[in-house]
DNA sequence: GCCGTATATTACCCATGGGTAAGAAACAGT
DNA sequence: ACTGTTTCTTACCCATGGGTAATATACGGC
């Protein structure tokens, strides 16, 4: 707003810092976006640092600015992806609701990530290309993820929501065919993401639903789970 | 069939060449397969050809009797594990039954070949890394498994084995499925890889499968797709 | 024994691309 | 205008690793 010339320009002496440091961070999130697009168009290796700096229109040690290698660069684009997926994992833990319901969320607003360039470099990129350091931390989270969606499917199991099943395998099969979401869509697709979301939390949850309509419980307990351990 | 003079080693004088032949079909097999494991523990860029060679017992510059380029390696190994799979399909294909039974016997092969390094092969490495010929020869092959999945949905619901579905969205979730096998399965774990293929087989057709024990067809048609195109 | 071929080795080339050093521009505060 | 800081450029370094040339060795055929 207003605009004095040579004086008393903005209500506090600190603007200037902070506009600053906001634009820092601007210009951080411009190499980021950028990175992740180059990676995913023409992969990390086919991807040099003159790539990413071209296409911003600087040079490549203007990127040492804010990023320390390439390396850092790969991690935070995958950072970024993450931190989308497990902010819906603490939502939908302080939410609440049958573990259906709770397994049903997170489908969709996975698969709803997983169509933006963030959430594809989740899955696109190769841990091999990250530090020991970095690829701890990866590890680790994943494992958070894979953590939530078996404990949503074991809540299902003992609310009722959802019938009995192997619980690891299913949820490796959902988050499969969540994770393949990253390597088929394109935005320009017959399927707005959305729908992909809606649909997917329906099929991928359909064999897993205990089927309510079927009496009361359907045939009396059966089996509970078939076959040993294992 | 007679011997040769003065030594009468083997009936067939063409079996030297032949032998020799077939040890160096052995040689290349075995670049290969140790190529293949490399990759997949330590990532395609992050193993070097000396990395290769030296598992062998070898030296770099031997590799080159047998594959032109680094990139060779990578797209042989891909094929071996494409191949397995696309036998499937023929082999399915040429077999005939329901909709249903042909996708689950699909899901059941596909799942297995998965567990392999060949399998993984098809899914953990990077398209980019192929030449331009390569990576079309890949698209194209990728193309045709992903038919053969709609084909045999499409059949289904033909024949009645499969209910109502969108073809597309089905097909991928499964082969989201599948494919992601290529990245958790290790052989040591505690689930037999046939274990995983029968499950798969039926979990993920489970919300596919017409319900046929609910009278017989369940609420009448109803609307067979939602929603218009798109 | 001699020769041709296949196979492997040693020694080398060199493009690539991540990363750095030194200094110029831009800019804020005084 | 002067100064310190941040940002960016030009110019450069250099390890890496795919790939090649020249050469040695093993081996089958005659």
């Amino acid at each position: 707003m207003d605009g004095s010339p040579s004086s008393a320009t903005t209500q506090s002496p600190w603007m200037p810092f902070e506009s600053r440091r906001r634009a820092r961070d601007e210009k951080r999130e411009a190499v980021l976006r950028t990175a992740v697009q180059l990676f995913l168009e023409q992969g990390y290796h086919g991807t040099t640092l003159n790539d990413v700096a071209e296409r911003l229109n600087i040079t490549k040690p203007a990127l040492y600015n804010y990023f320390r290698s390439k390396e850092e660069i790969l991690y935070e684009c995958w950072a970024i992806g993450h931190e989308r997926v497990d902010d819906c994992i603490d939502e939908i833990d302080s939410e609440g609701g049958t573990g259906l319901a709770k397994l049903r969320k997170l489908i969709a607003r996975y698969a709803e990530v997983m169509t933006t360039d963030s959430g594809k470099s989740m899955v696109r990129f190769d841990v091999h290309d990250l530090s020991e350091h970095n690829r701890k931390i990866v590890r680790a989270a994943k494992q958070k993820i894979d953590r939530a969606f078996r404990r949503y499917i074991r809540d299902g199991i003992e609310d009722g929501s959802i019938g009995p099943c192997d619980v690891k395998l299913s949820a490796f099969a959902i988050a499969g065919s969540l994770n393949w979401i990253g390597h088929w869509y394109q935005p320009g697709g017959p399927l707005p993401a959305e729908e992909i979301a809606g649909e997917f939390a329906i099929r991928l949850t359909e064999g897993l639903a205990a089927r309510q309509s079927r009496k009361k419980a359907g045939k009396p307990p059966a089996r509970v789970k078939r076959g040993g351990k294992r």
